[in-house]
DNA sequence: CGTTTTGTCTGCTCGCAGCGGAATTCCGCG
DNA sequence: CGCGGAATTCCGCTGCGAGCAGACAAAACG
């Protein structure tokens, strides 16, 4: 496969994963956590899409690659979904289970996120890609 | 700050986090999840160095980027080490304090981890810088 | 040398990872 | 169109790890 790093179409508003009611307490001295930046999304919500496209793109269904993975077809569905956040034992396994290793897996992440913000510099992802993808986790700051 | 991708010095081997007993029992029909490639570190060993050559970068203590982070020393510490796998929300809060982008992050981490295992075709890695990396990362997997 | 600062170790709690059964949705076929 | 099977999502559960804070160790400083 070796596709890596495609720009992925993104689907509902997630519902969130933990949260931790303690961390972030001490941050600016205003009892927040340093701001992330407005509409960056967050690494699982990245990488969950990043494994679906992959795991659509060789026509499979999360059964098959589940299998391969050795995790439940439920759990590899709420993983894409951004609902929840795997191990790296499990990032490994998954990636193993596309045929990815995880420096595409990751760079795969990264092209991603530089298409919702992209960095002064860097080549300019197309624009109706980086509308979409700007548009997915922008819904879901202003959700948020 | 902004210099990330940088090679990473690395450390210790390390203590494991969480593999789940039951999580890939039928990866393969040997009872064996798919297996990961021979010397690949594991994503939070990875995003731990990058983290502490970051703050290192910067110049700082544990105590001032985990204040701005909101979040323990002590739990920085042991991200850091790669002893805990941290939410993403934590990922964003250390980067936020750290001032990088989670792209700029990511690709950090995908750097580092190409200096491990060169995709072919891409830039090579400095010599020592490889052999650094793969030192490091290529004894912990022994070891396991 | 003593003191301070920095980083690591350790035990704790509480909330979620990862699971599996059930429910829902999707899809191909007649 | 309805139907049956496949695929995906929902939901509740439990074991265990995230994240913490006190204690300890190591390093730095005067």
């Amino acid at each position: 496969m070796g596709e890596t790093g495609a720009l992925i179409p993104f689907g509902t508003v997630r519902a969130s994963v933990r949260t931790s009611a303690r961390a972030g307490q001490a941050a600016n001295g205003r009892g927040e956590r340093a701001a992330r930046p407005a509409a960056e999304p967050l690494w699982r919500e990245v990488l969950g899409d990043q494994l679906r496209a992959l795991r659509r793109e060789r026509g499979e269904t999360l059964i098959e690659t589940s299998g391969r993975a050795g995790i439940s077809p439920q759990y590899l569905s709420e993983v894409e979904r951004g609902i929840k956040e795997p191990s790296s034992e499990m990032i490994a396994a998954m990636a193993g289970a596309l045929d990815v290793s995880l420096v595409e897996l990751t760079l795969g992440v990264a092209e991603t996120l530089r298409a919702v913000r992209p960095a002064a510099g860097t080549a300019r992802a197309s624009v109706s890609a980086s509308a979409s993808a700007a548009g997915r986790y922008g819904a879901f700051a202003l959700a948020a």
